[in-house]
DNA sequence: AATTCGGGGTA
DNA sequence: TACCCAGAATT
């Protein structure tokens, strides 16, 4: 029922094989990670990087054994990963993409999506030679349309300055638009298996846990520390593609927000919530943020062929997207009534981060459709099966597929 | 450091 | 309904 159930059994050589497998594999007949208290001690004292004890030393709870800890995560993610679609090859560019699409999104929707995307842009180059407008309208559906237009700039850059080929340094890559801290840290770990740290939602979960952070979740106290922590225990990693895939996926499957699958937990054993038989209450909960709730008019428009009025959207919000004509300036902004609306046809709901919108979709009266031509945009008339080719956000969709089925 | 971007699965 | 998801850029 949880995400476990989507787990599925070791994965092929071929998927899994690498150099570091063998040793992999030597370290697993060896026995299994719980087995060293007293190893662990000698350990961290024989490494004794300052920052691995420095932090547990300040509290007087002593350090987290991050040898031991790394070698349990790579043990069960070689026995636990998930079949993914970029795993196969770990190709650079395909990675690059996934990790974007990854971003605030769950992998499910990624996996679903991922495929139809690469072959439409099977290489970097091919992103690069191709138009704005049609990487977004390929990301349709996927949110934070940010990521398109930043990923497309991104392979644009990477052909003027790093002769179309990604580079094999988290630093460089850290200079591609795009990519931020984490990303960097993921393309150079997962597509060249170098040693960097990444910490995204699932990593500062599970070390929020391990530690027993008392920072709340969103902190920049809590990112401080994951990040240490991340650093720390990659350090210790003999393959950092598994091991940071491996965190990735124990916080998705097993170290879950709610109900974590403690008995299911390669880590339990070192996990200082665990022990206290709280690991349900770290993270600490953030300060909940206020929702603002709207309703905005909206007009859908059909013309004697069927054809539907949109609007190109000009702010700075949605830029360029296929909008249907509403009654706000912006989404966001205080309603601006543009046409006198008729009776209410249908109501689809929006969420946008802190906000609710509920749109409630009108012809409006005849003698207001004047001012429509005054508001801001470029206007279309589209069929509604149009659509697909151009980007929009989804409530344009839903508010379609409401009045005229699946669009 | 705080905000903002979409959308949906899930408990 | 509320929370959160393989984050990054901007202010």
């Amino acid at each position: 029922m949880r995400g476990r159930s989507k787990v599925i059994g070791q994965r092929s050589k071929q998927a899994d094989g690498g150099p570091e497998a063998n040793g992999q594999r030597r370290e697993r007949a060896k026995g299994r990670p719980a087995a060293g208290g007293r190893r662990a001690q000698q350990v961290r004292v024989r490494l004794g990087s300052p920052r691995a004890t420095e932090a547990g030393a300040l509290d007087g709870r002593g350090a987290l054994d991050y040898r031991a800890i790394a070698r349990a995560v790579e043990t069960w993610f070689r026995a636990n990963a998930r079949e993914l679609p970029w795993r196969d090859a770990y190709t650079p560019w395909h990675v690059w993409i996934a990790e974007v699409m990854a971003q605030q999104t769950r992998m499910e929707v990624v996996v679903g999506r991922f495929p139809e995307f690469v072959a439409r842009f099977p290489t970097i180059e091919s992103m690069a030679r191709a138009a704005e407008s049609d990487v977004v309208a390929a990301w349709s559906g996927l949110g934070y349309y940010r990521r398109a237009r930043l990923l497309y700039r991104g392979a644009r850059e990477v052909i003027d300055r790093f002769d179309g080929e990604l580079p094999a340094d988290a630093d460089a890559l850290r200079s591609i638009s795009g990519i931020g801290r984490y990303s960097a840290g993921s393309i150079a770990s997962v597509a060249f298996n170098l040693r960097a740290a990444i910490v995204d939602g699932n990593v500062a979960r599970v070390v929020a846990r391990l530690d027993a952070i008392e920072a709340p979740w969103k902190s920049g106290a809590l990112e401080r520390r994951a990040w240490e922590l991340a650093e720390a225990l990659v350090r210790e990693a003999k393959s950092p593609r598994h091991f940071n895939q491996g965190l990735m996926e124990l916080g998705a499957s097993v170290c879950t927000p709610r109900n974590p699958a403690c008995g299911d937990c390669p880590l339990a054993v070192y996990c200082r919530a665990k022990q206290a038989d709280r690991a349900g209450d770290y993270p600490r909960r953030a300060a909940k943020v206020e929702v603002t709730e709207m309703t905005i008019p909206l007009f859908v428009i059909a013309d004697e062929q069927g054809r539907i009025l949109f609007r190109r959207g000009e702010g700075s919000l949605m830029n360029g997207m296929l909008h249907l004509p509403h009654g706000s300036a912006a989404i966001y902004a205080d309603p601006l009534r543009i046409a006198e609306p008729g009776p209410v046809v249908g109501t689809v709901k929006h969420s946008i981060t802190n906000r609710r919108i509920t749109f409630e979709i009108h012809t409006p009266v005849a003698s207001s459709m004047g001012r429509l031509a005054d508001a801001p945009g470029e206007w279309h008339w589209l069929a509604p099966r149009e659509l697909a080719s151009h980007a929009h956000p989804s409530y344009v969709r839903k508010a379609l597929e409401l009045l005229f089925g699946k669009v």
